[in-house]
DNA sequence: TCATCGTATTAGAATAAGTCTAAAATTAGA
DNA sequence: TCTAATTTTAGACTTATTCTAATACGATGA
């Protein structure tokens, strides 16, 4: 559990009440959500925040490397608080989006990639979520 | 050098000029089109097609399975004519897009991925080209 | 305490990718 | 050739995101 204030406060971002509760929420969730989603969650905190600020925030902390954007699903960028190299699993039925621990799969250049200078990677999978 | 009008035909797509238009050129090329390249140069051959003519062909194409959608860059689709499995390399200061065969890279599931059900995945990959 | 000034927030306008609509054009078939 | 079905089109619409410019806030120092 983050403390949103002592973040912003590393990061040399004033912590107003927006700020702290979008914070507070994208740090805090294991979940990949959508400025809209972020939007709804801050609100509770916040009921005030506007959706200007809440990009705002967002864009900020991904400049300030506490967030990173995934390319997941077509139309809408998805906030990602999880930091780590990390893979992702998308369940095409409910839109759901897991994390795959890195360790989890191993990737071996078989063939030398010549001429690439690679500087980040990941595996993006599509299925289903087996039921239990 | 695929030709459009059989592979129309072939699909039972009704060949009309713009849709020649659009297919000869998204079949044709080895790059990662977006929309609006591809109504670009299909107006090359038939300077009256409209943007809308151009979206429903190229969905028509992807639910024909004569082409893949694919996310790699924020804010548009990328149409992709590659329909064997391959991974996707993108130079970040050019925004170029590379296809890497299949069998350049070996995943192995290290950790076994229970209760999920892939159906398909790919490496994406960012960095930049080697120049020469 | 108050005034000041830079920073932050806001509503709403602007932008841009993509879809939808409904009228006009084209085509296939009888 | 006539007709009905299919296709195309311009432009309206939707939606995610950014921009704008006016307002509010808040730290600081008199
Ligand atoms: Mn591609
Ligand atoms: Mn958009
Ligand atoms: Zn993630
Ligand atoms: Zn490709």
């Amino acid at each position: 559990m983050k403390d949103a204030i002592s973040v912003l406060r590393e990061c040399h971002i004033q912590p107003t009440p927006q700020r702290i509760a979008v914070v507070d929420y994208v740090l805090n969730t294991r979940a990949h959500p959508s400025a809209d989603e972020v939007l709804e969650h801050a609100r509770k905190k916040c009921p005030t925040v506007s959706r200007a600020t809440v990009y705002n925030t967002l864009n900020l902390m991904v400049k300030k490397g506490l967030l990173k954007t995934q390319l997941l699903k077509e139309g809408t960028v998805f906030f990602d608080p999880n930091m780590g190299k990390h893979h992702h699993f998308i369940d095409n039925e409910t839109g759901d989006i897991y994390d795959i621990p890195w360790d989890h799969l191993q990737i071996t250049e078989k063939e030398r990639l010549k001429g690439f200078e690679i500087s980040e990677y990941q595996v993006i999978m599509r299925g289903r979520r087996k039921k239990k």
